[in-house]
DNA sequence: AATGAATGAGCTTTCATTCAT
DNA sequence: GATGAATGAAAGCTCATTCAT
């Protein structure tokens, strides 16, 4: 399963990817991973310098370092950050929706939302996180794949609900959607560089992809 | 559609993906791309020292700019060279097979053929080359779309002699296509570092995807 | 004379080498001038942050300077306390002993007996003392010397009673004696980093010392 | 024994303490050193910068990195040149002279022959180098050691030879004589600080050390 | 063509010190 | 007194690139 790739990662309750916390901390945290983010996306996670983060959290540049052990540390956490919610978030729709076509659509649909919520995160974890060594820490690992997993599981109980044909394989099926869904917003962000182009219309796509996912694994 | 992405680009006559020259010049050359893929692949591109492929290519690290003009140049040559392979082999399975379905399978088989033949390669592909900048300078981007258009066209030539549906969308099935074998490949990639693992099963991998595919557009 | 050297700096009355003082004030600052002693000692001037004394000493770091002007401040502060010790238990052994065999004795066995009992503070003494630039100031110089004058003093007045012989020089002598303990002591602590070792027989040592040196200087 | 000591180390035949070397590469190796000594012990170590070193040189600071690893790593190179020298001087000496209380005052002169020689390198090797982390692996404690093990071996000689009593311990005598040393020239170098004063005597301060030495172990 | 010495901008990180609370 | 967030100068080290040989 691809992955830096069509992540969603939104917090639908805050609107927000981190958490607005109450302490001090956490909020001035919050602050700078927002400018990091930002950054990170506008020239990369290489040619970012700590300065430039600061100077966009408007902080002076050693607190960054009371706040994140190194500039790894902060791109990590963004990951982790990102992916808990994108967990969290298709948890949500499992529990408020029982039908599996309508749980599809709804995850592909709240990952074009995510996507057109904040493009610099998407392009920050399909560009920089992938090159992170301690990405492929166990860790992080497993938790990148449990979103691949929970798709899974999704057509699994369709299929054994019934809904959809018995001879699919629920992985290779989460992976096409997964890689399609990275797919289009990988091209989008590439194309996001030179600036202009209007924003993706997220219930077309979600309408195109989902039908043709639903079409191929359909029982008819 | 996704770059960096699930892109072949082995040359079918040479087996290899950098021209095979006569001239000493050329030969050269290709060796250090080889070592610069070898390199880039096992420590990423900015974590690659000149030096690092100049040992691997075992040249002294000064002459490596009589090659190329800087690391940039060569990093973007491997794009060129590959990308170029890429477009070479479509345009070559569409003269020889006429059945767009049979067209299809052999794009897939060709793609997970050349991934497996170098993997080092296309994961320079995914990870390094999309965070250059000159890689969104106008020439390359637009080689960069050529394949994705290529398939779209055979898609459409499916439609219009009626195997396929009338109502699908050729380039976004193209995204599809291409994001799913993205899809697998960078989650190949991504569980390569740890080093086992068995090489991927390519003729049953072929059949899956295409299968998907295909059963989602031909006409019943 | 050597500094930083063999000095023993305990007060004999209290045991310690700061004052244990009534003020709550002047209790916390002995507290955390032991802890720069063990950080000291254990890393090195350099090597040690406010941040680790503070940890050692169980305050807030900000509170460090409350107590002291800067980090430069708790070393001198230390040298001084530890010289002014050295200073006063020549005093007493001046004034309780008239014998200038017996004085030389117990001058050299109070100094390896405080060595003894805090090889710390004689590590930091010998080691991140004198590159400390305040200690150079003439103040420091000054008080610095004395022990080494009122060595010699007691080695001119057992010249002038007729102990000793007529043909030394007293000045010489005392950095004989000096530098021969310090000579030991740095050995001693040298050693000492990997952290085993049985500690120096103190009766032992002074009586060898002691033994070379009277016998170059006394009367036969 | 105490170190960071009274180490002459000037290599007698060619009056330096590097060797002056063929090979282009270690000529300028030579020259780093010699301006690193000179750099370390006006400024002491932890105040030099790189870029000090490299002005001093008269080279660009990246250019310092060529020939050492690392700060530590000169240092070190210092600490390890100027060891041998001595090491080998004192075998120079012990093979031309024969006489037990003539080899002593050969290595007694010596030594003050090479502080006077270079100050500023036995200031950077009694200050700096013993605060040096790497300096307490065991191969450089081994090697720190051997001149006090030669000078005792000649004290051992020159009793066994019935020159020097019989009842004298070697090891502490060798301790007693570098710690005089020692103790003699650190007085000095910290009194060089504010920068006038006169050389020192050698043949007088030899002198007076010998006397008081053989004084005491000589057979009467 | 080949070598590797030379250059120096650039970057991360550390940490003493200050200060608002 | 006590806390620790905030500041920013400082420094070690890296490495792409140039160039003399």
């Amino acid at each position: 399963m691809p992955m830096g790739v069509s992540i969603p990662f939104i917090c639908e309750r805050t609107g927000h990817f981190m958490k607005l916390s109450n302490s001090a901390k956490e909020e001035k945290e919050g602050i700078i991973v927002q400018a990091a983010v930002k950054v990170f996306a506008r020239k990369g996670y290489y040619h970012s310098k700590i300065q430039d983060i600061a100077q966009e959290a408007k902080i002076a540049y050693g607190l960054f370092y009371h706040y994140f052990k190194s500039k790894d540390d902060i791109l990590l956490t963004i990951f982790q950050n990102a992916w808990r919610n994108l967990v969290k978030e298709i948890d949500v729709i499992i529990e408020r929706t029982a039908d599996p076509v309508q749980r599809l659509r709804e995850v592909i649909h709240y990952m074009f939302r995510s996507y057109s919520y904040d493009r610099n995160l998407l392009k920050v974890l399909i560009m920089d996180v992938p090159r992170l060594e301690k990405f492929y820490e166990k860790k992080n690992l497993v938790l990148y794949k449990v979103p691949y997993t929970k798709i899974a599981e999704i057509i699994e109980d369709g299929r054994k609900a019934g809904v959809f044909k018995q001879d699919i394989s629920p992985i290779t099926l989460s992976q096409v959607l997964m890689g399609t869904i990275d797919s289009i917003i990988r091209h989008d962000v590439y194309d996001i560089i030179p600036g202009k182009k209007e924003k993706m219309n997220i219930n077309k796509i979600t309408q195109r992809i989902h039908g043709i996912l639903i079409d191929s694994i359909k029982k008819k």
